[in-house]
DNA sequence: TAGATTGTTAATCGATTAACAATC
DNA sequence: TAGATTGTTAATCGATTAACAATC
């Protein structure tokens, strides 16, 4: 009887949490409050009650939220307590090491197919996943039952492979190409523009440049 | 006389209309309007018009935005006038590709240093970067000038690492470390958590696989 | 001039925060 | 019980969208 729309700044908000919690219990801290919780990231207090009751109610009234068992549920709610088999398509410098990245392996991804449009590159081994060659994607993909897949292809490729993953069954794409994805309905884009981001930098650069730079530590650093 | 706060989401937005009139002035198209702009993307054009209205009157009534013109104001106003060269930290697998990667260079940014921790890594030449000791970082980014760094290093460094960096000058950290950094005011984190960002997307396919999949496109895909 | 589209103000929507009764 | 902290409602804040006079 909750079926609100949740945010997606809740959703991603929840992964931090759970990141929080591992390392808290690495320390042997058993409970920790929302306040607690929220102060690791200058969060507000209410907003991280908030967020977790959109999905039950986890905390104990004067005491806080149990970690194993937040924990559990958060793992629970994003969908890790099963292993995902992930798809890359393009194999260049960044879907190479995509494919080698220890970040994801550890947390339940496992780039488990990868194809290539590069005839030179199908059947070569990168890490320990076979290139596969594009043309066969759709039913590669369609029969591993693979729903997440991660695309480092050039952006003049990425809205037609996309399509072949939505028609393999895709439901979830992490994308890295500049380009903006059409997609049907249901069907979860992620956009990891990496020149954006560093555009927003260069922009709070010669921002704060303009305005007169910070001045929060000692006179000199180094030597110079 | 207009120093209204501008929404951190505008920024990136504007980085988004400059590609898309990159692709229209590649097509030969000299003007556009805010609606045509808007459907790009999905958008509201009332929103096209109010991001590009914080920095100024740019489009010309019963006509649109010419293109040339935009764009250019769109460059000054991201910094995108001049080069930048960026600090990389931690030249492991990703950071290795984050160096070769053309959709930096293409950009306006270029990876001119590159530091190590591993004393075995240090002499060695990523791409055209020789990577140096992460113990020089604090003179050599001071003496260069370089205000944006990226940070590829494992969490357990990645705040000690950017205390350097902020000690060196820098401005602008593009953290793919999940782990949340505390610097001082003035300076700007972009975090990029692959982790979470696929966390997202699995609780996508969790919440979709039990509400049922979408149903938009041909009954049966590939062969099978 | 008539048609189109901007720049901007006002209305709406959604997300964050404050406040507090419920309760461990 | 007294103290603390949750879960939740109401208030606030900010961002998106609608509407329209200005004007090319």
């Amino acid at each position: 009887m909750k079926p609100t729309k949740i945010p997606e700044k809740t959703v991603t908000r929840l992964s931090i949490y759970l990141r929080c919690l591992e390392e808290l219990e690495a320390d042997g801290v058993t409970s920790v409050s929302s306040r607690q919780l929220a102060e690791r990231f200058g969060l507000n207090s209410a907003q991280v009650r908030k967020d977790l009751a959109y999905f039950g109610q986890f905390g104990v009234r004067g005491l806080g939220y149990y970690i194993a068992e937040l924990k559990h549920n958060l793992e629970r709610i994003l969908g890790l307590k099963q292993d995902w088999e992930v798809a890359l398509v393009g194999v260049g410098n960044l879907g190479s090491a995509l494919i080698a990245y220890k970040g994801f392996q550890a947390r339940g991804f496992k780039i488990g197919l990868a194809f290539d449009a590069d005839p030179a590159k199908t059947g070569q081994v990168v890490g320990d996943v076979q290139i596969t060659d594009i043309a066969r994607l759709v039913p590669t993909v369609h029969r591993k039952k693979v729903k997440i897949a991660v695309l480092t292809v050039p952006a003049a490729a990425a809205q037609s492979v996309a399509d072949l993953l939505v028609e393999a069954g895709v439901t979830a794409i992490l994308n890295f190409a500049p380009a903006q994805l059409t997609v049907p309905e249901g069907v979860k884009v992620q956009n990891v523009d990496l020149s954006v981001l560093l555009k927003t930098l260069s922009y709070h650069t010669v921002r704060t440049a303009r305005t007169g730079p910070q001045r929060t530590d000692p006179p000199t650093p180094g030597q110079s």
